[in-house]
DNA sequence: AAGACACTCAACCGCCTAGCA
DNA sequence: TTGCTAGGCGGTTGAGTGTCT
């Protein structure tokens, strides 16, 4: 038994539409609604199946789909849906008036998708991407990217680009994953609220870079907070303590960040929490000591590969180190 | 100029589910 | 309660088009 047919009678025509099938179901919907879409295609003289029929019209003919292409508020719109519902496109379509699912999907599949992974995000998690092996491939690109932006916070009258602000904000969250071998103390990824934009001073100061970018401030609510209220990385001092919904930024929070580029952590906080996580394959970590960032990761680089790379890196102006 | 390759998006496929008898 | 059907949904495909070499 199972399904019913719908497409599998010979002989209906499958395929593009011509105009003159679009005009007849135009001219059918108009007079009578669509009814049954079973029995449409027979009542309107067309030689399809009512699937197809339903199709064409709901993706295609109805007078108040909306066409051209997505604005950026659009943009904006679907990827904070998209973060909140995952891949419920007629959902995310029912909040984008004249638009639809389907149009959606390819959008999302065609734009959003890769844009969101050229930045360093996982278009299915909306989180950091972490694996290693695109860290080592993108590495040169984005501590390019981070210096550019650090650059920034010495020339407040540079204006970045939002890929360049999001591939320094990545390299942030990799920087933290690359440092998980330093285990003084650990948070449980799955348990922190992650925003790879989160609200630092830099973005703040430039509502005209943040805003039309991915924003999940405005949907975090489904994650889970983390006990940690503040900490520092290499790359800054972070904190949440104003809005706990807020993960830490890049850039550091003040306007001299020079004396911010210490490792430094809410250790009893992060231990108490690491006492109730249950799962330790699935924990980030921190050092909690003051080195500076090349010295900290060669103590770690056992790796030869790793050791050029970093010492290669560090030759370099590293623009977070005092 | 032409072939190869990449990209877009309309359309299809197959599964799921609400509603009805 | 069960079985059937139509409609809805998300994933995938492939023709058309654009770009590169």
């Amino acid at each position: 038994m199972g399904r019913s047919p719908c497409c599998d009678e010979s002989g209906l025509k499958k395929g593009p539409w011509t105009p003159e099938e679009d005009e007849k179901l135009i001219n059918h919907i108009r007079k009578h609604g669509h009814g049954s879409w079973r029995a449409l295609p027979k009542q309107a003289g067309l030689n399809r199946c009512g699937k197809s029929c339903r199709l064409r019209w709901t993706n295609y003919l109805r007078p108040d789909i909306k066409r051209g292409n997505f604005t950026a508020e659009e943009e904006q719109t679907i990827i904070n849906l998209h973060s909140l519902l995952g891949n419920k496109w007629s959902s995310i379509s029912g909040h984008l008036p004249g638009r639809t699912d389907n149009e959606i999907k390819n959008y999302w599949n065609t734009h959003i998708r890769k844009k969101l992974i050229q930045m360093g995000i996982d278009p299915v998690t909306h989180r950091p991407r972490t694996d290693h092996l695109n860290v080592l491939a993108a590495l040169p690109q984005l501590l390019a990217a981070a210096s550019f932006n650090n650059l920034l916070t010495l020339n407040q009258n540079i204006q970045p680009d939002a890929t360049s602000v999001a591939k320094a904000q990545w390299l942030h969250s990799m920087m933290q994953v690359l440092n998980s071998n330093n285990t003084s103390s650990s948070v449980d990824i799955h348990h922190t609220n992650y925003n790879i934009f989160g609200q630092s001073s830099f973005l703040e100061n430039r509502p005209n870079i943040s805003e039309n970018l991915y924003d999940p401030t405005q949907s975090i609510s489904r994650i889970d907070h983390q006990p940690l209220d503040s900490f520092s990385s290499p790359l800054g001092v972070f904190s949440h303590q104003d809005n706990e919904d807020m993960i830490p930024p890049l850039i550091s929070a003040s306007s001299d960040g020079s004396k911010q580029t210490q490792m430094m952590i809410k250790n009893k906080e992060i231990l108490k929490h690491n006492e109730h996580t249950s799962n330790p394959s699935s924990t980030l970590t921190f050092t909690q000591d003051h080195q500076p960032w090349c010295d900290i990761i060669d103590d770690e680089a056992s790796d030869s590969y790793w050791k050029d790379l970093i010492e290669q890196t560090c030759s370099e102006p590293w623009p977070f180190h005092e």
